[in-house]
DNA sequence: CCTATTTCAGTGTTACTGAGATCG
DNA sequence: CCGATCTCAGTATCACTGAAATAG
């Protein structure tokens, strides 16, 4: 008789791993004065330059509503600025400032740092390979 | 200049592949009738047979306040059954009953239906390596 | 008219916290 | 007196929904 053991299934191995990560960032992201979402909008607005908050959540993966709270802050802080678009008044245009990108890349370190620390028990070879297996999942 | 994707994250990966796993095995335990907590306390009384309320909390990494909760419904449909613990009276003794056993074979397919749809992108070699490096990461 | 965007308020879920009652 | 257990109520968080206002 085999007894169940949730150590045995992938979702429960999967789970724990995402999670561990997730809290090491969520306390990374706290400790550095921000947060998971104000990073994703700041690498979503590098990688496609200026633009609407629609594009920029699904860019992101962002509901459209925690895009507004998100870059309501991110504005606060001057990372970002937030203007009406000329040629669709229903939009915004929302770019990058240079405190921005300066702010952007005090995260990426962070970031590192999460990844660097998650990936630890892993040699080079070991972390390729989890990485492609991960990416095969779809 | 090397633009930030989320995609490159180890972390980023890790919550993607663990998030659509954990989407397909509650839709799995809803269709069945059941929901998570009461798996992962089924496999825990299946694992250490009858045992007090926390220490099943413990073993299936289960809040105590949540382990109430499921407890109840459990009990309630009969696959469970929670008595005073004669020989200490803070705790109860919870077991297996029968229909419980049955009931956690059920949700033993549903959940073992959902790890073939999680892996399906892997030929078995490569699950055992994922499954490997994901141990790895304690 | 219908669809898209931005915004705000509110909901539901999941995990947790606090406190009371009981007992060792 | 301290610590553990069980229970319930309430909270914090995150992701999302609904609806209003504006515009294409």
């Amino acid at each position: 008789m085999d007894l169940p053991r949730l150590d045995d299934l992938p979702t429960w191995l999967l789970s724990r791993a995402s999670g561990r990560a997730h809290g090491l960032l969520q306390d990374a992201f706290r400790e550095a004065g921000s947060r998971g979402y104000a990073y994703r909008l700041l690498v979503a607005l590098a990688q496609v330059g200026p633009a609407s908050q629609a594009d920029l959540g699904r860019s992101a993966e962002l509901d459209r509503s925690d895009v507004v709270t998100t870059l309501n802050a991110l504005a606060a802080d001057g990372f970002v600025e937030r203007r009406p678009d000329p040629s669709d008044g229903r939009r915004n245009i929302v770019a990058l400032t240079d405190a921005g990108r300066r702010e952007l890349d005090r995260l990426q370190d962070v970031v590192a740092a999460v990844q660097e620390q998650v990936l630890h028990p892993l040699d080079p070879a070991e972390r390729r390979t989890l990485l492609a297996l991960l990416r095969k999942l779809r």
